[in-house]
DNA sequence: CGCGACGTTGATTTGCCTCAACGATTGTGG
DNA sequence: CCACAATCGTTGAGGCAAATCAACGTCGCG
C-alpha cells in the first residue's frame, strides 16, 4: 500500500532505506465508496491524495446544476484542489470517487514536516508537478485546437481503456459538452 | 540579474550562501527583441526560461494560419514547452517575445547537474510547478465556466494592467476568440 | 413491479466564426 | 519629413457548431 507510493517515488528519486519507515506515518489511508466525496466545493481543503486504487473526478457545479469535470485521476496520480491546498483555503472544486477508491492522503502541514525530514522528496514532487503542468499545457491546447467532435475522437484514441471505465455522461462532462451532443456523435461514429 | 532569480528562489527555500556563486554559471543570460522567437514549434526544445524582464507568449499555429496563445509569461515566471523540455523532444509550441525581453535559460542536462549540486533547489521547483499547476486547473475551469464575453470581463478584472501591456489581437488569441468578436465586445462594454 | 439513473432523438435557438471590406495608426525607406 | 505599406482595429452579412428544451426508450435496482 505505502509500498505502491514508494515504488512511484523510487522512479524519480532514491530515498535512503532508513527513511522508508519514516515516510509511512505521514500518510493516512482512506477508503471511499463509489459516489463518495473526498473534498467538497465550498469547504476547506488541506489535503492532497495519491490514488492507490480506483478513480476519482475533480469537478465543480455549474450554474445550471450539472457537473463540469476538470480532471480524472487514477492509480498513481496525485489529485486535489491545489489552489486551496496551497493556501489552506476554500475549495473551488469537489472530488468524487467514481469507483470504489483507496488513497493515501497528506495534509499541507504534515507534508511540510515530511519534506523537512526527507528533503529528497522535493525532487519527487518537482517531477510530479512538472509533468502535471506539462500535461495541463497540452490539455489547454487541445481544448482550443479541437472541435467537440475532434475532442471526442481524440479522447477515444488516447484513452480507449478509459471509455470502458467511465459512463458516457462523465465523458461528456470532461470534454465539456452535453450528453445529448455526445449521443449525436456516437450515432455518427458507431462502430 | 542572477540576483533576481536568487531572490525568487529565496522565497521558497533557503540556499547556503556558499552555493550562491555555484548556481550562477549554470544559467545563460539571453536577450530577445520584440517578436523574436525563443523556441520554435517543430524544433527541439531543451531549455526552460526564467523571465528577468519583459513578456513572452507561448502559442501554436492553428490550421487557419493564426496563433493560438496558450499562456503569457512575465517577470519572475518560468516558461517553456514542458512536454518537450522533459523528453528532450520536438516542441509543439513556439515562444515569442512580445516586448524586448531578458531571460535566464537552463537546459535539462544542466538543470540535472545543478540539482545534484544544490538539491535544495528541488524545493523551489516543487513550489513553482505546484503553483503553476494550480493556476492551470483554474484556467481550465474558467475556460469551461465562462462564455467568451465573461472570459473577457473576467480577464479585465483580474489583470487590468495586462490590458495596457498587450495589443488587442493577442488578448483575443489568449482568450480563444477572434479579434472581430473582441471588437464587438469592446463596443458593448465601452467605458 | 415501479422508480430513478442513464441514454437517445428531434426541433429550435444562439454564441461565435468566417469572410470581405473599410478606417486608423504605426513605421520605414526614399 | 513625407508617402506608402503594413499592422491593427472596426463593422456588417451570412452561416454553422453546439446548446437548450422537451419528450421518450431502456436498463438496473430496491
Amino acid at each position: 500500500m505505502i509500498q505502491q507510493l514508494l515504488n512511484h517515488i523510487g522512479k524519480s528519486c532514491s530515498i535512503q532505506p532508513d527513511n522508508v519507515s519514516l515516510i509511512e506515518p505521514f500518510f493516512e489511508h482512506k477508503v471511499y465508496k463509489k459516489k463518495e466525496l473526498l473534498i467538497t466545493e465550498g469547504q476547506r481543503c488541506f489535503e492532497k491524495y495519491f490514488i492507490i486504487k480506483g478513480c476519482v473526478q475533480l469537478y465543480y457545479l455549474k450554474q445550471n446544476g450539472t457537473d463540469q469535470t476538470i480532471d480524472f485521476a487514477i492509480e498513481n496520480w496525485w489529485t486535489s484542489d491545489f489552489t486551496a491546498f496551497l493556501q489552506g483555503g476554500i475549495a473551488q472544486f469537489s472530488i468524487r470517487a467514481i469507483e470504489d477508491t483507496e488513497v493515501l492522503s497528506i495534509s499541507a502541514d504534515r507534508q511540510c514536516q515530511l519534506l523537512k525530514q526527507v528533503p529528497e522528496l522535493n525532487a519527487y514532487f518537482h517531477q510530479v508537478f512538472q509533468r502535471a503542468y506539462a500535461a495541463s499545457q497540452m490539455r489547454i491546447r487541445y481544448l482550443f485546437e479541437f472541435s467537440k467532435e475532434e475532442l471526442y475522437l481524440h479522447f477515444l484514441e488516447q484513452f480507449p481503456a478509459f471509455t470502458q471505465r467511465v459512463p458516457q455522461y462523465l465523458l461528456a462532462s470532461f470534454l465539456g459538452f452535453t450528453p445529448e451532443y455526445l449521443s449525436e456523435l456516437r450515432k455518427k461514429f458507431l462502430s
